[in-house]
DNA sequence: GACAATCAGATTGTCGACAATCTAACAAGA
DNA sequence: TCTTGTTAGATTGTCGACAATCTGATTGTC
């Protein structure tokens, strides 16, 4: 019998490349948060119908990066100071379970796996690619979560991913300059592969904290900006 | 100034109705597992266009109750232990927490609204109306997360409680009779209102547990059958 | 009989056009 | 001036028809 591992192929429907087409162009900052989504001109713009398009967009309410309105249309999310706490919160308790999981279940082929994400961050980071940077940071992430062996676990992580995603790029986008050339992830993946995986769960909180420090004080910046002007 | 406060306005959309309608199909039981829905056949019956149907069926698909495979259909997705399981452990996780973040915003509302939600468990008992038994005890375990406070929780819960109707209605369907008279949440609600918050999480550890372990073993016992026969 | 090629039917994906609804500008009246 | 009614334009929601793709039955060949 043969044994061979074929993953599935790509989907070759107009709407799956449009739902990813859309969704990068969210996630990196293309479309900022609140921007109306005009159908006609952006299907115009894809040379596609409405209906693939719409369909589309039905996607991303649900994976909530876009949200819609009967009649008004359908707008990119905004983000605020609570959504990026609330986010924050969850995620950390999200994180500890994955490394709660994941522990037992390391190997070799997990610390190669480490390894490889790690080296594309540094890359990203040498190349001064913030867009890229915050990409491959979460995907380094998210490696516990793929190895957890749980799919309503990693489905839920996923979903936040793009919003977190979305809040780096925008944070990014407003400095405008290239990230901390330093490692921040260096500890992360050392006590990833070592023995006390309390540790890695106290340093995987600390460590995340610090990113989302930054972006909840921008947040809250924006906001008072916000305020005063309205 | 006039300050009253209005809810937002119904969806008048079909979409909406259509996806409010087959996620209710879905979730008590009347689309089984695993079934491919037909979309001329549907759309002829709730006299609609295929167009609102599919983009309603798109969003039920990330919503993770539906899966589509291009070219070949959408259907309901297939209920393994393993899902269960991983809901399982996921739950307990966020129960966890959003105890944790409810706790210090109880108050007098809270209160009457567990009771509130209590009661409607206890009727749809008395009624031996098991489908509603099911939403009712699942809406009583949302309470905490509604007031945690926290929209990202909130949708997460949501999510998995989509799952978790369809798992437990599958259950009660093959098991065909009224579900324990008793009343299990008794402790439950009593302890919400209590001054110890670890008792309480233990409890909604331990209690949710009973009522896994039965579907748990269900489900096992439904895998076993099915890998016979094939 | 086993196997590959072909074909018809059914189903999903996509399109272009029309209907329903909203928005904003303007006009009319108090 | 402020409010209310009207209307035109733009945009979203829905429809029916066509194109692309899959499935399973049929045929033909070895």
């Amino acid at each position: 019998m043969v044994k061979t591992d074929f993953s599935p192929i790509a989907d070759t429907t107009r709407r799956a490349e449009i739902v990813a087409l859309l969704r990068r162009a969210i996630l990196t900052g293309q479309l900022q948060p609140g921007q109306k989504l005009n159908e006609l001109r952006i299907s115009e713009q894809m040379r596609v119908s409405r209906a693939p398009l719409r369909e589309a967009m039905r996607e991303l309410v649900q994976e909530g990066i876009l949200t819609s309105i009967p009649y008004a249309g359908t707008f990119v999310i905004d983000v605020t100071a609570k959504d990026i706490d609330d986010a924050y919160s969850l995620n950390q308790v999200l994180d500890e379970f994955a490394i709660e999981r994941t522990w037992p279940q390391r190997d070799q082929r997990f610390f190669d796996e480490l390894d490889r994400r790690h080296e594309a961050v540094k890359q990203a980071t040498r190349n001064l690619d913030t867009t890229r940077q915050i990409e491959t940071a979460l995907q380094l992430h998210g490696l516990i979560y793929e190895w957890a062996d749980n799919s309503v676990l990693l489905e839920t992580w996923q979903r936040l991913t793009s919003r977190l995603q979305m809040y780096f790029a925008l944070h990014q986008h407003a400095r405008n300059e290239p990230v901390p050339a330093e490692d921040v992830h260096e500890t992360y993946v050392h006590l990833m592969k070592g023995a006390d995986m309390r540790a890695a769960q106290r340093h995987a909180r600390e460590h995340i904290n610090l990113d989302f420090e930054q972006l909840l004080s921008y947040a809250r910046s924006l906001e008072q900006r916000l305020s005063k002007g309205a």
